[in-house]
DNA sequence: CCCGGCTATCGTCGATTGACGATGGAAAAT
DNA sequence: ATTTTCCATCGTCAATCGACGATAGCCGGG
């Protein structure tokens, strides 16, 4: 038995959890959109949503080691996917702790499934 | 009132219905999620697959004549959705005849919807 | 048969991506 | 205080992308 819970993220702060008001099509859903999928477009970084949706958060350095990549590439895969809103950081004394942002992916999902 | 049917395309070959066995994950579905979202991960081709699914299907250059990019340019993006399995054509003499491929679609969703 | 419209492909060029090692900086450990 | 650990950033290089014009191929009409 897990001690979390499915709305909860265990090492940021509390997500904003308002509904979404913004328009699922139109010229700034398509950029929007666009936009998130490239930020996902990538193996490596499909595999880090991935590690962070089972882990439900996760240091930096765990996911370094899951990857066969360096670690700076890590980072900057990472920077990529938190610049889309797709992920957080929250750094805890020499750590980082990534978790999903939930809100961007219900975004996400919403914007795909109107596809 | 319309005379198409919401599960059929009116330019293409009938689609496989059978539904698809695949994982929802692991590595080959990662792979194939990064592949698709790559395709669509461009504001144009964004906007080809929404004129697809107003218009049910579309021929070549009614694509071409609203997007502002060139022909080659777009023949250019339909290649690269059509070679991801997202989109279907069909020549119809001296056009081609684009569709949606609703199999696919419904993959993608899926696999996002994983996420 | 040649011509004109429609589409795909080719070649090119600048911009972006993705990989890496090296470096930097901040907090923890010694 | 120094060292160690962890992560982000920088610089570089090859590879890929995205745009375009030019060109080729194909079919239908004249």
């Amino acid at each position: 038995m897990e001690n979390r819970k499915a709305n909860e993220n265990n090492c940021c702060p509390p997500e904003d959890n308002r509904p979404d008001l913004r328009s699922i099509e139109g010229p700034e859903a398509d950029e929007e959109l666009a936009q998130m999928l490239k930020a996902l477009a990538h193996p490596a970084r499909v595999q880090i949503v991935r590690i962070l949706t089972r882990r439900d958060s996760c240091i930096c350095g765990e996911i370094v080691d899951v990857l066969p990549l360096a670690q700076s590439t890590v980072s900057q895969h990472l920077k990529v996917l938190k610049e889309a809103g797709i992920i957080r950081g929250e750094v805890d004394g020499t750590r980082v702790g990534y978790c999903l942002n939930q809100r961007a992916l219900r975004r996400f999902r919403a914007l795909v499934a109107g596809l």
